[in-house]
DNA sequence: TTATCATATAAGATATTGCTTATATAAGTC
DNA sequence: GACTTATATAAGCAATATCTTATATGATAA
């Protein structure tokens, strides 16, 4: 689904990154790619929780996805018109690497090369 | 109530644009004060719906009111944190002025001087 | 091929949101 | 003071969002 920039549609992207879970993703998403399970490490939330919210990112264009090996990779999709509302709003939103920092000391993050 | 721009408040002020309704009066009021009626002369829906979507946005600081003769006239509020982030927002909306237009069309701007 | 790991989808419970109607409050007008 | 206009609040309903558990799919490893 590719979405333009109207106001329905800013709308639409607004409510979705109106939910913390999704607003972390996108954050963290910003600056480091990351897989279904690095997030399941982050939240304390279920897996398929965290499917769901990435299924609603990707709906709307937002993310897209990369297999390598048995992982799936997500990142932001930097082609999405909805891409520089985001990054200006990202600005405005302290980073979040420490979530990432404290997955790596729990020997969760997942390198993939 | 002060809102402070960690990203707990954010995903909090993102929740409340990602209404159509608010965001387009908060895209309204960027440029131009609004009285309650206006915006019922607006949107399609009820006064008691105006004035909820109003409170929220109150709620968190974004807007304020000022009270002129009959009329409570809605602004943003500048010193508000996030007031930054949401102008860096709008700047990615489309002008809703055709909105104001028509309602002068209709007679129903109110100018209070 | 069977077991395991990573992810997605489905179904159902619960919470939240935005609307409506009814009513209250507050200011302006006669 | 009574009536009208502008706005707010309350209560209830319908739609939506997010979570959970159960299950399906797809890739890897033995």
């Amino acid at each position: 689904m590719v979405v333009e920039r109207n106001i329905d549609n800013v709308a639409i992207l607004l409510k979705l990154l109106g939910d913390k879970t999704k607003l972390t993703m996108v954050k963290i998403l910003d600056s480091h790619d990351c897989c279904v399970c690095e997030f399941v490490g982050i939240f304390k939330i279920s897996q398929p929780a965290i499917s769901q919210h990435l299924r609603k990112l990707k709906d709307i264009g937002l993310v897209k996805e990369t297999r390598k090996r048995q992982w799936i990779f997500y990142s932001l999709n930097k082609e999405s018109d909805l891409y520089p509302i985001v990054r200006s709003l990202l600005l405005h939103i302290p980073s979040q690497d420490d979530k990432l920092k404290e997955l790596e000391k729990e020997g969760l993050r997942i390198s993939c090369e």
